[in-house]
DNA sequence: TATTGTTATACTCTATAACTATA
DNA sequence: TATAGTTATAGAGTATAACAATA
């Protein structure tokens, strides 16, 4: 005799689990990266002794280029409430990243800024980012990773215009 | 006078932030992706009367692929600690989805399986996971959802082997 | 001893509702 | 009255550590 097909019980064993139809859905596969992706970038800035999170990089970017924003156009801009923003904010002021400031012609908003620690500290996440990117595109070839951001883009913008 | 360009201020003001480099990240395209693809199934199961995350569909799909299978086995399949499983199974066995049956041979192992009424339930979550992918998709090509599905997959390949 | 499922605990991300200061 | 930021609160998702039952 060859060898038998395995019976469900090895399989689970073996952790090579029957997985249906996931692996031709569009969703389940753009989940599976983005947390393979995720992984490789918190194992890219532990490994160099920082502490930060994909979102938290995003939101440093947007308060660099657009210092003076206020804290609820920049909730608009990451797609989160005012109030989740605020525990984010709280942190990375804690840790001296950046200035809640009182805005001189508007009493009621905070004009947002990166401290000059927080610019060093964005360029140095920056250069760790670039090494994370180049790490996971690495299977691509330059045109493969141009195509993929902009199928994905297609997608993104698909799914947002229901 | 032409149009000015627009200030700082005016661009907070319209939420057309400048997104700096993030753009052109894989990572953070993926993940804004990610996060409106989500939102669109969210919304189609809310539309249909259901509540089902897509990770509780990945579940119902494992479970009814390998029946038998152990939470353990499960847990690992789906990339999380087999303490973070109980709760998600609690709440699918108290709709009546699934049940927790002790293992004849080993005592110390839950076999998982679908009740009937998960059987059906989950007849009725693949149909609304087919509408929701052809709408996400619908921008899409056939071919291109193909090299889409492809490249992601090498992506996730690549950021695993690390 | 080792494994399975569970509990206790904690942290992050997310939201809604209500409060305060300001406009 | 409307808006900005905050707080209180709640739920989901995640983890680690420790425990009882079983192997």
């Amino acid at each position: 005799m060859g060898r038998s097909p395995a019976k469900p019980s090895d399989r689970a064993r073996a952790g090579a689990l029957d997985r249906g139809l996931l692996p031709s859905l569009l969703g389940y596969v753009i989940r599976r990266t983005q947390s393979a992706v995720f992984e490789d970038f918190a194992a890219t800035f532990q490994k160099a002794g920082e502490a930060l999170s994909p979102g938290e990089f995003g939101l440093l970017v947007l308060v660099d280029r657009n210092a003076g924003l206020s804290q609820t156009t920049l909730a608009r801009a990451l797609g989160i409430d005012r109030s989740t923003l605020v525990p984010i904010l709280d942190r990375l002021q804690s840790r001296g990243l950046l200035v809640r400031r009182r805005s001189p012609t508007d009493g009621r908003t905070h004009a947002l800024a990166l401290t000059p620690q927080g610019s060093k500290a964005l360029a140095r996440f920056t250069r760790l980012v670039a090494t994370h990117e180049k790490r996971i595109a690495s299977g691509l070839s330059a045109s493969e990773m141009q195509v993929l951001i902009g199928l994905l883009d297609k997608v993104y913008r698909g799914a947002r215009s229901l």
